[in-house]
RNA sequence: GGAGAGGUGGCAGAGCGGUCGAAUGCGGCGGUCUUGAAAACCGCUGAGGGUGCAAGCCUUCCCUGGGUUCGAAUCCCAGCCUCUCCGCCA
């Protein structure tokens, strides 16, 4: 934890300027560190007692060794001493416990600075990097190649949302789903089912097979200090479901059970990188959300997600995001699916990322872009919470490693840009090839 | 859920309430020897914090949190976890 605080004593300015980047408070720094020297001021005074109390008792037993009586007076004296440091430090140590909890709470609230080329601002300020593929038009002509002048008889087709298409398909039960468990909550059915066992297999064993990545299967929940290492607590606190009788949260994400996998643990730099990719349902609130995607399958309570998560050596670290929302990329190239990706401006990037770039995918029956991956550099911040470090050398003190993770990828919006790209005139939907193998057919149909 | 055992350094495994941060073994690092390697032998080898230019000094940590005591890895209480047996169960 404290060494959070010695990048906090040198480079307050700096860490300040990225609180005020990201919209938080900056004064927290401040007073953060001034809790700070309060705490040494503490702990300079306890260990000076401690170091009085210890030697008065060593020097106690060795009189007692040498043949004292332990009651007697020649120790009398002694016992004195140490009796009064010992109760001036539970006086300290009790304002100690306090001021650490302050200094600990204070620390958990000031933001990671983002990387100094992250455009400032909000999200008109997002750039976008890079896109790939063809943004297929809602409306074109029935036959012909997409994009070909439109037929003399001027006959076109629409394509239509995801949800429509869905429920033609028979492959979405979005009001049963809201029966048994609550809106948000979808149910898959039929091939739909299948679709969404294909697309985590797929995922996985292009991560697995291709990519060097070691598959995780995590548990749906963690205790709070899993949530608090990777920050969803204090930050993201009321977007978790909570077991509260057992205090047990529901996994935002495999980020949280994942990246926890190694707190308080010590790399050695031989072992590094460390690549792991996960399948875990991920369970949001979407608290202040309502009203906002209502429809369809775009924003739900419930959803399926193969993450990926790295542990790298600082200097690797920043090539390794690259390479990382490469691999997402390379998932979306293969499905054929359009997509753009942006270099998420400060205010959009949450609290704990150092950079941040999301993949969006085109979904042309709602003439919209949807996030479908967000691949982070955490930087040391995730490390320091959990204390994950590594040897740069053998035998060298141990440092804070890097951490990152990304999507590869979010099931739902995929497959409504499945959907609304392959869809057909007829109401069917193409399969795309490299998910024929898995899924057994080549299109999905509508019953008849 | 019931009964019992246990949680000590990277691992294994000792540890009468007082030089115990902790024996010993393994592992790791360095060295001697060797053409090289192995073996053998010698030495070193936990983490956090405070202070200091530094060497160093001080302090905390033997699952976690309380308590007893001049002094706790060692005693007491609570919790968590692991293992064995029984019950239940996908």
């Amino acid at each position: 934890m404290s060494v959070g605080l010695q990048r906090l004593r040198e480079d307050a300015p700096a860490i300040r300027q990225g609180a005020i980047d990201k919209g938080e408070d900056p004064s927290i720094v401040d007073q953060a560190l001034a809790a700070d020297a309060r705490r040494r001021e503490l702990l300079a005074e306890g260990d000076h007692l401690k170091a009085e109390r210890n030697t008065a008792s060593k020097a106690i037993g060795e009189s007692i060794r040498v043949g004292a009586d332990p009651h007697g007076p020649a120790t009398a004296a002694l016992r004195a001493r140490s009796t009064a440091a010992g109760s001036r430090i539970s006086a300290i140590d009790t304002e100690l416990a306090t001021v650490d909890a302050t200094v600990e709470d204070l620390l958990l609230r000031i933001p990671n600075p983002a990387d100094l080329d992250v455009p400032v601002g909000g999200e008109e300020a997002n750039v976008t990097i890079r896109t790939w593929g063809e943004q297929l038009p809602r409306v074109q002509p029935l036959s012909g190649e997409v994009g070909a002048d439109a037929p003399a008889d001027g006959a076109r087709w629409e394509r239509r949302p995801h949800w429509e298409v869905g429920a033609g398909l028979r492959i979405f039960e979005l009001e049963r789903g809201a029966k048994i468990a609550g809106s948000g909550f979808p149910v898959y059915r039929g091939l739909g089912s299948t679709l969404q066992r294909s697309l985590i297999s797929w995922f996985l064993d292009v991560h697995t097979r291709e990519n060097g990545f070691t598959e995780i299967w995590p548990p749906a929940v963690v205790n709070a200090a899993s949530a608090r290492g990777t920050g969803q607590i204090p930050d993201k606190e009321d977007q978790m479901y909570v077991v509260t009788r057992d205090e047990l949260y529901l996994v935002p994400t495999a980020e949280v059970p994942v990246t926890n996998l190694h707190r308080d643990e010590i790399f050695e730099a031989s072992e590094l990188p460390v690549r792991y990719a996960a399948y875990s349902p991920c369970f949001r609130r979407e608290a202040g959300a309502a009203g906002k995607d209502t429809r369809g399958i775009l924003r739900v309570h419930q959803f399926d997600k193969v993450e990926m998560v790295l542990f790298e050596r600082p200097e690797a670290s920043a090539q390794a995001l690259e390479w990382m929302t490469g691999r997402a990329e390379d998932l979306l190239q293969r499905l054929g699916l359009a997509y753009r990706v942006l270099l998420m401006a400060t205010r959009e990037m949450g609290f704990v990322q150092g950079r941040k770039y999301d993949i969006e995918v085109w979904a042309p029956g709602v003439e919209r872009w949807l996030e479908v991956s967000s691949c982070s550099n955490f930087r040391d911040y995730q490390a320091r919470r959990m204390a994950v470090r590594y040897r740069p050398q053998p035998g060298a003190k141990p440092e804070l490693v890097h951490t990152l993770n990304g999507s590869g990828l979010a099931l739902p919006r995929v497959v409504a840009a499945i959907i609304e790209s392959y869809q057909n005139p007829d109401g069917s939907v193409t399969v795309p090839a490299v998910l024929r193998p898995y899924l057994g057919q080549a299109e999905l149909r509508p019953p008849p």
